[in-house]
DNA sequence: TACTTTGTTCAAAAAAGCTTGAACAAAATG
DNA sequence: CATTTTGTTCAAGCTTTTTTGAACAAAGTA
């Protein structure tokens, strides 16, 4: 029983602006144009959309929303929202930065930073097959300087969160202690 | 006059490894596979390469390398480097992570961050458009976020740069001073 | 100047990635 | 239990990006 109601079918102009941050920043980091739409369009709603809200509103099929929701709730992006007397899922935004970030990281990011490690060691093991001992010292130094971009990638990530978490950083006199926070 | 040498057209076991990390590292930054493939081999190389070495090892076009070339010289991520008597050009890798990154900002990063400063502006004379006073409210709302959400982003840059730079870091407890580094 | 070397450009081909929608599964409803 | 609602899956089609190589430009050589 469509009842009468504000056109959902149409953004507009702000909405669709917004929306167009979210899809190039969707596509800064790697994620399809669907992904922005979809969490752009979240973003900008003032309740919990449905799914067949999304469909309807951005134009797009059901199998683009229903795999952008999946990986947006994999990446702790949206959030299920539960609305009583409605059988459909409805979603709303995660709107924390640093939970986003955190979100991003751990699904996209650490990952590959893990199976860095082990790929490293492999690539260890085949410079000792290296036959000429000048060329075993030169690949062993720089594979260190590969094991010394992935420890300070490491190092770097708490601090990253620690700065959206609202901490405040201060740059102190150098001493002889390790890096803390 | 092709003297006897080692087979340049084969990649070593470790070699093959090391530069399939950049290749994944590429991907991972949303940059070609061939990039990778290129800033990969200069970082196992002992020598600065030429465009044909570039070529004949990787097995990859002429062109690719051209156009993966001129994108690493501008990201800062390789380096011309002059050899006396030949007339080619001959490249080094970057091996700084901190100019490194900071290339890739630089270039890939801070363009969409500044353009996204203007697109806001824009999205809040869009708001002012809006009829209802309530969605007004609720869109400007949002625009605040977005707003906080860049602002952070900017912060963040140059505490990613200083720590990658070798700063130590210290937490301290909390006072009312404005973050500082 | 004619020729060679070195590298760039760009249109077309190939590859990769995204979107679509029909078929399917799961669960609520009557 | 049959039907409806809600959402997922995945092969095929479409779009975008990347790679290729032939034609071209620039600059050195003879």
């Amino acid at each position: 029983m469509p009842a009468l109601r504000s056109d959902n079918t149409v953004l507009s102009a702000w909405e669709t602006s917004m929306i167009d941050v979210f899809v190039r920043a969707a596509s800064l980091i790697g994620l399809p144009r669907s992904i922005g739409e979809i969490y752009g369009l979240l973003f900008c709603a003032s309740k919990a959309l449905t799914f067949d809200e999304l469909i309807e509103r951005l134009q797009i099929s059901k199998g683009s929303v229903s795999q952008g929701l999946k990986v947006l709730r994999q990446l702790g992006a949206v959030k299920l929202h539960y609305v009583p007397g409605s059988r459909r899922d409805h979603y709303k935004p995660e709107l924390s930065m640093k939970r986003l970030v955190h979100g991003f990281i751990k699904d996209q990011f650490e990952p590959h930073l893990l199976s860095g490690s082990q790929r490293l060691d492999n690539i260890d093991a085949l410079i000792q097959e290296e036959g000429d001992e000048a060329s075993r010292a030169h690949a062993l130094n720089r594979l260190g300087t590969l094991r010394s971009w992935q420890k300070r990638t490491r190092k770097l990530m708490p601090i990253v969160m620690a700065v959206l978490g609202g901490a405040k950083l201060f740059n102190k006199a150098p001493t002889d202690e390790e890096t803390i926070i």
